[in-house]
DNA sequence: CAATCTAACATTGTCGACAATCTTGAAGGG
DNA sequence: CCCTTCAAGATTGTCGACAATGTTAGATTG
C-alpha cells in the first residue's frame, strides 16, 4: 500500500510556500547551505526583513523554526546567529550518521523496491561518468554523494529516520562542505564503496549493507579528522 | 512531580525563560507531555493566548519552534495541532532509538566517568526499591526508565546525540506513554536489563554495552508491537 | 427533502508602533 | 593611561489592529 511517506512532500512544499514565514524560512536555509550566511554570522532582524521585503513578524517565526531545527542559535535580547560547529561537533555528527544511516541501510535492504535499486544503480553510473569527465571538479561529486545517501534513507521507508537525517543532519553537512571542503577527496574510492553498498542491498543482505555503510561513513569521518588534525587550526572568531 | 529532566542546562533554561515565547514554549511542551494537550488536538491561537495571558505574537513564535521540533504540525491558513503518531510511526521511533541509543551506549562505555557510573548504579538501586515498595504503580518506573536512558545518553558526551534523543525523541516517547500506557509492563525485567547494561559500561566493554542496549530497546519495541497487534485498534479520528 | 451557494463569522497571516534590553562610545575620576 | 559610569543609539520583545483565508450555518433552488 501507499505508505504516503514521500509522496506528500511535493504537495506540502507547495502548501508551505503560501505564507511569508515559510517561504523566508526556506530562503534562509538555502542561504546557510550555500554559504551566503556563514557559520556564526549574526542574523539581523531589521536587515533580513528589509532584504526580503517583509516585516519582522514572519521573519521571527522563520527564525524560530530554524532554531527548532538547530540551524540557528538564539540568545534572548541579544540576537540569532547561524550555528557554528566546532571540529568536535562535526565529528559527532558523523558518529550519529554512522548509527542512523547504518540502520537506514539495513532497512533499505529490506524495503527498497527493485525499481528504486535500479534507479540508484543508474545514478551511480552517472556519477562514474561525471567523475571521469571532469577529473578535478569534486563539487558535483559532493552533491552526488549526499544524493546517494539521501536515496538510501528514503529507501528505508522510515519517516522518522528521514526526518532526522534529512532535516537535522544533512543541512549541517552540506553547510560545512562549503566551509572546509571536506570529504570527496577520494571520489573513486567513495564510488566503489557506494557500489558495494547497493550490491548488498540488491542481494537483500541487510547485515552486510549496514556494515558497509557504517564503514563508509566511518572512513569519511576518519578522513575529516585527519584533515582537521593536519591543519591544527582552531577555527576561531571569524564573526564580528 | 518535577519533570525537569535536564539538570545540566539549568542556567540555559534560566536564560531562556526570559522571554514570553520561550516560557510559553516550555509550558506547551509540558502540556503535551503530560497529556493536557492530546495528540491531534487543535492548537487555538486566540484560546491559548488568552489562557497564558499573552498576545498571539510570542505564542506563534513558540508554536514555530515546536514545529521545528516536530511536536506540532501546522497547515497554512488552517492551524496547528499536536502531532499524532500512527502505530507505525511509534514503532519507527523505537527503531531509531535502537540505532541511536546503541551508539550512545557504546560511547558511554568509553567516556562515562566512574562517578557517573556509580551514580547511575545508585539510581538503579532506588528504582529497585520503588518497584518493590509500590508493586502496582508503574508510573514511577516509566519516568525512571527514561531517566536511566537519559543518563546513558549524557554519558556518551556526544552533544548531537543528546540533542536528537533528548529533544526530538524523548518528548514523543513520554507523550505516548500517557496515550496507551506502553512499556514498563515488566519493570523487573527492564531493571535487570538496565543492570546488565551498566555492568558492561563499568567494565568498559563498549561492544557488549551497545548490544545489550539495542536488545533492550528492541524488546521494548516488540512489546509495543504485540500490544498494538493484540488490540488491533487502528487509532483513528479522535480529533475534529 | 437534499444539495448547493452565499454570506457572516472565526481563525490565521502580516504589519507598524511601542517598550525593554543590550551595545557603544564618550566623559569623568583614579 | 586605564578603568568605571552613564547616556544615546540600535536591536530585540511584545502588543493590538487590519487583511487574507478558511469554516460554517442558513437561505435558496431543484
Amino acid at each position: 500500500m501507499n505508505t504516503d511517506v514521500k509522496q506528500t512532500t511535493a504537495l506540502e512544499i507547495d502548501q508551505e510556500s503560501r505564507t511569508l514565514a515559510d517561504r523566508v524560512c526556506k530562503q534562509i536555509v538555502t542561504s546557510i547551505v550555500t554559504g551566503e550566511l556563514l557559520p556564526g554570522q549574526k542574523i539581523s532582524e531589521p536587515g533580513l526583513a528589509k532584504l526580503y521585503g517583509i516585516s519582522r513578524g514572519p521573519l521571527r517565526e522563520a527564525i524560530r523554526r530554524l532554531e527548532g531545527w538547530r540551524l540557528i542559535e538564539r540568545k534572548p535580547h541579544v540576537g540569532a546567529r547561524v550555528v557554528q560547529l566546532s571540529a568536535r561537533e562535526l565529528i559527532e555528527i558523523y558518529r550519529v550518521r554512522e548509527a542512523l544511516e547504518g540502520m537506514a541501510c539495513r532497512l533499505a535492504a529490506e524495503h527498497m523496491t527493485a525499481e528504486e535499486i535500479a534507479s540508484l544503480k543508474a545514478l551511480l553510473d552517472s556519477h562514474e561518468l561525471s567523475i571521469e569527465q571532469q577529473e578535478g571538479r569534486s563539487y558535483f561529486q559532493k552533491e552526488g554523494d549526499l544524493d546517494f545517501h539521501y536515496r538510501i534513507v528514503q529507501g528505508s521507508k522510515n519517516a522518522k529516520l528521514q526526518e532526522l537525517l534529512g532535516a537535522d543532519l544533512y543541512h549541517l553537512v552540506r553547510m560545512y562542505r562549503y566551509q572546509f571542503s571536506v570529504s570527496s577527496s577520494r571520489p573513486k574510492r567513495a564510488l566503489k564503496e557506494h557500489r558495494q553498498i547497493i550490491d548488498a542491498i540488491e542481494s537483500r543482505d541487510a547485515e552486510l549493507a549496514e556494515m558497509l555503510m557504517r564503514r563508509h561513513i566511518s572512513a569519511a569521518r576518519q578522513n575529516i579528522e585527519d584533515k582537521l588534525n593536519a591543519v591544527t587550526k582552531p577555527q576561531g572568531e571569524n564573526n564580528g
